[in-house]
DNA sequence: TATTTTAGAGTTATCGGTAACATTTTATAA
DNA sequence: TTATAAAATGTTACCGATAACTCTAAAATA
């Protein structure tokens, strides 16, 4: 491995000089400039980033902590939080949680080890709480996505989870529907808590019982209880006339469901849900969704974190910083209009 | 930060022996272990990765380098590159360059400034061969991924693009198709020239004619030229019954593009497509698809990277790994039958 | 001409660990 | 009891860079 003290002999100056070079720093001679660069051409230098980290005590690398990669809402939020990334000069070292707090300690271990100078996370639910405490106390910045986790203050993007709830449960209702199912995530996180609100609240605006039953919390994530989901369809006697999920993976296992009941969407059930199917929903845009400024979640989230490490403010004092993205309502052909 | 050192001093005893205590290695006293664990939780010591890679020259982090995080197929393949890494106690540092060569050169650079202790790639084509030339020239072991690149020996995980291709083709004809266009990747992608010599091959086999003007050649990525895919498919006259799309990002396009000019899938024309749609083919099963299996991509990908980076053998000696794997036709309901 | 600046370099210490060797204890054998 | 081996711990150097300071020679000023 060619280092700049390889380059310094070579040249026949200090390994400080070819520093200087490097880093445009200092004051140096034009004839040493040149020279120094074309040794350093000659023997293919590259600088040891870990070495400059050390001294530096900055890495410019960033830490994304999504929790499904499956997810085309999260693969466009990387996306997005790559562009801002690397616009600002950051690099990115990146994770995937599957909705497992475990795993997300795991994820935490290597932020904190790795040295990164701030990270990204969308957490797996309430019980991140210590692990966002852990950042905190080691004082590293992070900044949320999609989900607020009880007790830990700092900068966040979220989705307006409520209102888009309330909206696709007010779309189902104008639709003719009064019967109307919801399947969710887990009450742990923050997100599935405040659709379920919103879903109570706009039936209740509507004069719409409100039947437990008809509600059914499971996971976000891959490692979903189907045979639970099922069972829950079942159950449900009288059978929804439209069910709504929390979220498109979900969405996706529901449909998958109902139709191994042989049953027709939206003929015989309506099925809505919350965010979109990026690259696919284009092709064949079949579900009626509530569809979440995936690329924007990233790329805002990056943009509060690069300001905030630029800051480096006294976490007792700061402002946090909360945006809120709307989602949209975008209506396709899942839901049938029921003539009451 | 909390060192090695300051839990010496606390612990009374050399920074050595707290090494020793971190790392399992040497002989240490029962006791003096329990000291030593004792203050580093007190201290919340946790170790600098930096620090540790400096001196010990290796990382324990992979780079992993895609072409596109908003396509299924890589998101896929990235999640199983992601659980053998973890399997083997590697972290991952991962990229996007959206087919575009240049920016692969910045994460090269990365790469290699980063000091990861190893490489798997999905080059955007012929022209990375430079980039892979300098991961080669710094001992950087790398893998490839789908597309191979002439003049670069190295360890490698592909799918059968030209069978892949023939059989799509094939079925296409055994539906009674007789005039097929075919829109694919650049031609300076291995996998898209591959796909292009099953089409041809297949075409030639059941005595159909091969005209260039049926063939249109942009790019697999986001940034493909919409218009002139638009001026190819009104210019084909007459127009083919169907079209094969060499991914299914192009897919996308294409049938969108088919569908702004009021035509219906299948009835009016039908589509087929290399890759598969990830979470929403699940949902709503639609396009015939020449599926590969994204994930083993990954998986298999890094298991040799893993093995070669244990191995450490002189590259002029090495015999290279090659792993292919052969996509799954998925008969859906995007192609009519014809009969003549 | 003598003195002060300043441009252009070099020296040394340090970041936080670990390897290799050195030293001190402690245990075992003679 | 003493010699010797083994166990436990310490010292020093180094990984590859940069900050802060120092030094030297030429240029600017008095």
């Amino acid at each position: 491995m060619v280092t700049i003290y390889d380059i310094a002999a070579k040249a026949n100056v200090s390994a400080m000089t070819v520093s200087r070079v490097i880093n445009n720093t200092g004051k140096i001679s034009e004839k040493t400039r040149i020279k120094v660069k074309k040794v350093m051409d000659e023997l293919g230098y590259v600088p040891n980033q870990m070495a400059r980290s050390l001294v530096l005590q900055q890495t410019r690398i960033l830490f994304l902590l999504i929790t499904d990669i499956m997810n085309p809402f999260y693969t466009t939020l990387t996306r997005g939080a790559e562009d801002a990334a690397r616009k600002n000069g950051y690099r990115l070292l990146f994770g995937n949680s599957d909705e497992s707090v475990e795993k997300e300690g795991e994820y935490i271990n290597t932020i904190l080890t790795t040295r990164v100078d701030g990270a990204l996370l969308a957490p797996a639910g309430d019980p991140s709480h210590p692990h966002l405490e852990q950042l905190r106390k080691h004082g590293v910045p992070f900044v949320l996505l999609d989900r607020e986790v009880p007790g830990i203050s700092c900068d966040i993007v979220l989705g307006d989870s409520r209102d888009g709830a309330r909206r696709l449960v007010e779309y189902l209702v104008e639709q003719g529907h009064r019967l109307i199912a919801l399947v969710n995530g887990s009450a742990s996180i923050s997100s599935a808590r405040l659709r379920l609100a919103g879903f109570q609240e706009a039936m209740k605006l509507n004069d719409l019982p409100f039947d437990e039953r008809y509600v059914h919390e499971t996971s976000f994530g891959p490692e979903l209880d189907v045979d639970a989901m099922e069972q829950w369809i079942a159950a449900m006697d009288p059978p929804p006339t439209a069910i709504m999920s929390g979220n498109n993976v979900l969405a996706v296992v529901i449909i998958k469901l109902l139709r191994a009941r042989g049953l027709r969407i939206p003929e015989d059930i309506s099925v809505v849900c919350f965010d979109d199917f990026g690259l696919y929903s284009e092709m064949d845009p079949f579900i009626t969704v509530a569809a979440q400024q995936a690329y924007q979640f990233g790329y805002l989230g990056m943009q509060l974190l690069i300001d905030r490490i630029g800051e480096r403010e006294v976490p007792d004092k700061t402002v946090w910083k909360k945006v809120v993205l709307p989602p949209e309502l975008i209506v396709r052909r899942s839901v049938k209009r029921l003539d009451v």
